[in-house]
DNA sequence: TTTGTTATGTTATAATATAGCAATAAGGGT
DNA sequence: ACCCTTATTGCTATATTATAACATAACAAA
């Protein structure tokens, strides 16, 4: 039963500034080499999709916009979203129509996401075990994978222990 | 490269009425067999789910129903869709926000789908080496997997014939 | 028939996302 | 500095997908 040194689901009561914090740097730097434009509204759509670590939908995130004073429309929300999932740092889940922040960049990566249907957190892993099961079983139907898309809804360690002792 | 013998995707050219012909029996040996009302309404939403093997969207099957002179209101659809997935006739695709039928049913299971980017067709597979290795990498993050959402997009067979050779 | 339950009809509205065009800001060469 | 080009943002309207709330109808058991 790994947790210890697993970082996918952070214990409640971390840091959650330097989640930010971190989040934040490598953002930048994905940006400064790559000669893409962080902008501010850019900077403030990825700060406050990264408020928490459970998925927000667009309207949320231009509803928290717009308590800042920023005035911004819909179409506002969604282009810097657009940005930001072009360059993976943010990424949408599906299943919920809703955003979560990325804090391993890389153009156009594909994780797989665990989302805990007791507290809402979601934890974006990278399995090579998944990405190759999904392959060599697509590849038995003659398929040829581009994008695999795995959003896995379950119960995180912390609602488990919050349960059931 | 298999092929002959993948039913995931049919060829082209199948003999289609037969698809839906024996989807419609399935469909009405598990209503008899679990006392399901498998109603007018409920069998004709079904059928036209299963006019093709690419997904349609509510309001697509709202807009053919109501071609057949029903004049229904959304909800209608979105009501016996709602009781079509409930019992494993239908499965939504959360990226595409469309629906396709399913022909080997049961309450609440959860394949994986091949989803062709070039003709929109959806196969459904179920690899218990995907399913194992998601509980596998779930279980690593300390996460207990209830409802596993698989949608991999990617390029058919036939699909990539028809581009290179 | 009475009664409780499930299914459908109907109207309104919520929630999510995009189109289209004008205004502005950033970068790059002269 | 200037002009030019492109990328970004502002703004209004609208499309698309889904649900709420309540009335009526069909069904089945008592
Ligand atoms: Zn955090
Ligand atoms: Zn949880
Ligand atoms: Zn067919
Ligand atoms: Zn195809």
């Amino acid at each position: 039963m790994a947790r210890a040194g697993s970082k996918a689901f952070p214990v409640p009561e971390h840091d959650h500034a330097a989640c930010i914090g971190d989040a934040m740097a490598m953002a930048e730097d994905l940006c400064r080499e790559n000669g893409l434009r962080f902008t501010r509204l850019r900077r403030q759509v990825f700060e406050l999709v990264w408020t928490s670590h459970a998925p927000l939908g667009a309207y949320d995130l231009l509803a928290m916009l717009n308590e800042r004073g920023q005035r911004a429309a819909p179409m506002t929300i969604y282009r810097a979203l657009d940005f930001l999932m072009a360059h993976g740092l943010v990424h949408r889940l599906n299943s919920r129509n809703a955003y979560i922040g990325c804090n391993h960049p890389g153009d156009g990566h594909a994780g797989q996401f665990l989302i805990c249907r007791d507290c809402g957190r979601v934890a974006e892993i990278e399995e090579r075990r998944i990405a190759e099961a999904v392959r060599d079983g697509a590849s038995r139907a003659g398929f040829d994978v581009r994008l695999p898309v795995i959003e896995i809804e379950g119960q995180c360690f912390d609602c488990r222990g919050a349960r059931h002792g």
